[in-house]
DNA sequence: CGTACGACCTGCCCGC
DNA sequence: TGCGGGCAGGTCGTAC
């Protein structure tokens, strides 16, 4: 579910509540979600302070205190919401709603911190991971190694698309969902990208001209900025840390819009949909080439 | 090595 | 109303 726009909106919404507090509990409510937490969760982060909260491609990073870091992976179900205790609903404490005190029975994790703030992982599917690692092997860690570049990064170029794309035998669309060419694009802004750019998700990668590379970059690019403006996509499960829904699924021209009529001005088309590589994809036909 | 596919899990929606 | 099937934003292990 979460890509990286609904990630990075995520984590700006934590940064203002969480930073620099101290971790006074943490409560494991399972011992698993896709993955077994660390044995010694609790003991590793209590009593440490959050110093900062970084993110690569949709993972979001926890720095401690203590010299390591927290990941977080929100997997397809996963939500990170923030409560504050004795607030009874819809108050305001400066700039952020805090949640209300209910527990679900997908709250998995919850880590309370001074100011009686708790930092609560809900996550129906348990399709998501959390892990601690020394800060300093942070990028040696196995979820972050293989990664390719932060597409909002200067590493992501045109060029650099261009390279490992004409390298791949696969579809562009399956090419741009492998997170070693580019890092935190998913299933809605993979297509939307290409939409965009008017290719087809099915065009082989090393068919695409120079030129569409250009455009594909770009699109990707744009994108993802006017996601995370928007505060990102929810379409059904996608929740800011204090509840609220992102707005940029009203922005999506493609994902979803199965037999709809295509939203570029210029063209009759209708969007069609179809499975690749076990994914749903949605294109139009018509000025997708 | 690159690529394709099933598996992991729950909830929801649809058709019968 | 209830049940079965199919679907969902991701990633990994396995098989070719």
């Amino acid at each position: 579910m979460p890509e990286l726009p609904e990630v990075e909106t995520v984590r700006q919404g934590l940064i203002p509540v969480v930073n620099n507090k101290q971790i006074t509990r943490v409560e494991k409510r399972r011992s698993n979600l896709r993955w077994p937490l660390p044995l010694d969760m609790a003991e590793r982060l209590v009593t440490f302070k959050i110093q900062n909260i970084a993110r690569r491609s949709k993972y979001i990073l926890f720095n401690l205190s203590s010299d390591e870091t927290l990941l977080v992976h929100l997997g397809m179900s996963g939500r990170l919401l923030v409560y504050k205790n004795q607030v009874k609903s819809r108050e305001f404490s400066g700039i952020f709603k805090f949640n209300t005190c209910k527990t679900d029975k997908h709250d998995h994790v919850i880590i309370h911190l001074d100011s009686d703030i708790r930092v609560v992982y809900n996550d129906p599917r348990r399709f998501g991971a959390m892990d601690i690692t020394p800060t300093k092997q942070l990028n040696m860690h196995k979820w972050l190694k293989n990664l390719g570049p932060e597409p909002l990064s200067n590493e992501f170029s045109s060029d650099y698309l261009y390279e490992k794309l004409k390298k791949r035998k696969s579809s562009v669309k399956a090419a741009l969902m492998d997170q070693t060419l580019v890092a935190g694009l998913g299933n809605i802004y993979v297509l939307e990208a290409l939409w965009l750019s008017g290719i087809s998700p099915l065009r082989l990668s090393l068919s695409l001209e120079i030129s569409e590379v250009e455009s594909l970059a770009a699109s990707i690019i744009s994108v993802l900025n006017s996601a995370i403006s928007a505060g990102g996509t929810s379409l059904q499960d996608f929740r800011h840390v204090g509840g609220e829904i992102g707005y940029f699924q009203q922005s999506l021209n493609v994902y979803g819009c199965f037999n709809e009529k295509c939203r570029n001005i210029d063209c009759l088309g209708t969007i069609k949909r179809l499975k690749q590589s076990g994914r749903t994809s949605y294109y139009c036909d018509r000025c997708q080439k």
